[in-house]
DNA sequence: CGTTAATGTCAGTCGTTGCTAACGTTAGCG
DNA sequence: CGCTAACGTTAGCAACGACTGACATTAACG
């Protein structure tokens, strides 16, 4: 059957992955930028992040207002949100398995395994 | 450039990104698993699922545990919190955002600080 | 209407990565 | 020992993605 999971959660989770693509996140979360004041922020050619914009924006992780020839980027606090339930899902089966092994430890105590070590 | 950004928190979030990691992740989180029983899950190779776990380890999401030559493996739940982590930054920021917003809107005004520059 | 400013888009290059096939390694059995 | 089973590891290839330079688009201004 076919792989290619195409869903919002997928591609937001794709456009994270990329450390630049944070960056820009980080910067537009706190400040309402122009293209151009975000490109400054950074070494590569405005074309680079102009691509990076674009990602983020079809993952719904970025609002675009324009104001004259200008494009003002923020961050969309709904994208991060959707990310985070994806991550607790995960997180909640996770959870269930630990939950077997404390169950699985009260009767037994022959067992060394750890579960919620902090390393 | 000087962005080879090669924390932990790199490394899990784009092991998340790849869709059969993540598949992988939703499988052992419910049960430990061997390789060979992870593997059987799948339509490729075994070599690909052992590469894939291998990133799975090394980023953190995965603890391993060896019954004679099987190798069993079962999702860590610190992995996928440290990621919440990560994501609740970020989303705190996009708050701290909209919350202004809300402030001007009540007529307040408020210091603003300099946006960090990368480079 | 022509010019400039701000920005997006296209084609091509190059590093990265997910995949397969072949080989190496470790643990059990006789 | 030799043999088998369950894995991981390496080399090589094909696809994807990030980047740059050149071109297209849109809006203000005289």
């Amino acid at each position: 059957m076919g792989l290619t999971e195409r869903d919002a959660s997928d591609e937001a989770l794709r456009a994270l992955a990329e450390p630049r693509r944070r960056a820009i996140l980080r910067l537009v979360a706190h400040d309402e930028l122009a293209a151009g004041e975000i490109a400054a922020a950074f070494e590569v050619s405005r074309t680079a992040i102009s691509q990076h914009v674009t990602v983020l924006k079809n993952a719904g992780l970025l609002t675009e207002r324009r104001d004259g020839t200008r494009r003002l980027y923020r961050a969309r606090p709904e994208g991060l949100a959707e990310l985070r339930t994806l991550l607790d899902e995960m997180w909640a089966g996770a959870l269930d398995n630990a939950r077997r092994l404390v169950e699985a430890d009260r009767g037994l105590s022959d067992t060394d395994e750890e579960v919620g070590r902090a390393g």
